[in-house]
DNA sequence: GTGAAAGCGCTAACAC
DNA sequence: GTGTTAGCGCTTTCAC
């Protein structure tokens, strides 16, 4: 099981190891004779590099490290795609973790990457608060996904949370919802500002009296007992407002469960547009973020320090963008008059 | 930006690295005194250890690396629970890459696991075939997740594709059904042994006239092909076993854009007893398959080579369950009716 | 073109 | 208890 080394391999080529370094490298300094003595005993001796000791001497590991706090959700499997591109792209490869959706496994999942000395680390949604990204990003160029950081010292990407909340709110009314309620996303990536957004929209269309959140989270259970919460309080709401795609699908299921039709009895929507929410059996109306330009982005934004030295930090913001699916429409009669 | 070593930490402590070195691996032949001043040394300075430089001196790195094919497949999700709450348990850490569902991608995937010295390798259900997995096996501990390597040099774990598969037909053919098509799942992980299964069963039912098989892939897209093939024939069956969630999930918003109900006109089975199979909207009878425990078992037969000396290659094959729902039903008159 | 030598950060004998 | 020393596998001057 002993793996070769490159001294293995310039003893078996007759050459010294600094040669064999050369040639593994590609450089042209190296004449034609020896470089293919050198890969031919690599070769036969099925030499590979070993990536620790080159991250130790060169001081670069040439490896990005992610910290994904939910791989449950699919919204992150694109995001992913978009870092996997660009940074097989730019030279360098991604290592994934996985936070499991616990502040503490989060930190351990980040405390690995960094003794793994990634070149740079992106975390993804974290449950937890931004301390740890900042103390992160003292030693190695961070970014963190889906979540404004308040510290001004460290690079984030996320889409306008708050704007999405509110197009959501600006869709339902203009389709005459007032009764809204919004099954927010507990201490979930985002969730904060998009029920900041739900409430400022309200406010602003003069429903304020009519602002209703219940607790929630970002997964099916959460948005099961949200609905059902809802549901059971003897006053209904014509319209809900679900933080994201997958809490949705769950409040979907409540209803469901209560003989309750979507939209005709109620509209929901979600967030994520996910694209589990495209198919027809959901059909549901949701924010969409451009989710492999936000990967891109992030890995941009670490090149931006990595290769060409920028210092201050930097924040992306990208455009949310409402789709109207059909598990959203124009208040019914009958839900007006149930309430009235 | 330059990381503290062990040396910084020595100096500020006034004591040798080897000591500092022993203090942070929890000697206890290390005086109450140093130890302190080792610790305060260590956190003043925000030492880190550096796993690379670890990994060199001890020939461990303590990382099992996961080679995941296809991120968008929620199954995997489960699995990845399971894999990460094992390793962690075990003292290792599990990193993970992804292939993004092309070959090609994942044998770099695999080689950029194998250089960092990963002590054990997972490779998740593989477009690859088995060879890389093999060449990969000799340098480090391999098991392959999902699909069943022909060679016996290998480990891995799967459940039962076979018995899945004819499982399916056996509960179709119970509700009286006979013209039963598959779409199956190309060279996805474990595609091919469902595809036996169906037909193995089929013909046991005495139906090997009714054997059809269209082609497929585990993504929604190919579902939506194979369906539209079938629909497109002119040749209705009256069930269509698809050879994953993910693609019966794309086949059932065919039917719907036909304007066919599930399962008064047709009856669907998938397969992985995915979270989302299990939502009203869909109501997916499938084929479960122990997500976690798949993931348990794969670090477990990495834990028996690197821990317990185990040599000779162990294939664990899991049983899978039918999970009857609503989109299987007993074949109604009318879908008889027209097939006469 | 090629080789010798130093050293990346750490652990593990082995002294004392 | 604590320090010294010799590498782990590789890259990188710097000679020749």
């Amino acid at each position: 099981m002993k793996q070769p080394t490159i001294l293995d391999v310039a003893k078996r080529a007759g050459v010294s190891k600094s040669l064999v370094s050369l040639a593994m490298r590609g450089s042209d300094q190296v004449s034609a004779a020896s470089r293919q003595a050198i890969f031919e005993a690599a070769a036969d001796l099925g030499y590979r590099p070993n990536a620790a000791a080159r991250s130790l001497v060169r001081q670069r590991s040439f490896i990005l490290g992610v910290m994904l706090s939910d791989l449950h959700n699919p919204f992150f499997a694109e995001v992913v795609d978009g870092i996997d591109d660009a940074a097989l792209t730019a030279g360098y490869r991604a290592l994934y973790n996985s936070g499991r959706r616990s502040p503490q496994l989060e930190a351990e999942a980040i405390e690995t990457l960094l003794e793994l000395r990634v070149d740079g680390l992106i975390v993804a949604a974290p449950a937890i608060g931004p301390k740890s990204a900042v103390a992160a990003a003292r030693s190695v160029p961070t970014v963190v996904v889906g979540r404004a950081t308040r510290s001004a010292e460290i690079d984030c990407v996320t889409n306008d949370d708050r704007l999405g909340g509110e197009l959501v709110v600006d869709h339902l009314v203009s389709l005459g919802h007032r009764q809204i309620a919004h099954i927010h996303g507990g201490s979930g990536a985002g969730a904060h500002p998009r029920r900041t957004g739900y409430e400022r929209a309200m406010r602003r269309h003069g429903l304020s009296a009519e602002i209703r959140s219940v607790a929630g989270a970002y997964t099916e259970d959460a948005g099961m007992r949200g609905m059902e919460e809802l549901l059971d309080s003897g006053d209904r709401p014509t319209a809900v407002f679900v933080a994201n795609d997958i809490a949705a699908i769950g409040a979907l299921d409540v209803l469901d469960e209560y003989g309750l039709r979507v939209p005709e009895d109620l509209s929901v929507v979600g967030y994520d547009n996910t694209h589990i929410s495209g198919r027809h059996r959901f059909d549901l109306t949701t924010i969409d973020q451009p989710r492999s330009e936000i990967g891109y982005t992030a890995v941009s934004l670490l090149l931006e320090r990595l290769d060409e030295g920028r210092i201050e930090a930097k924040r992306v913001v990208l455009a949310p963008r409402l789709v109207a699916r059909g598990s959203s429409a124009r208040v019914s009669l009958r839900a007006a008059a149930e309430r009235a």
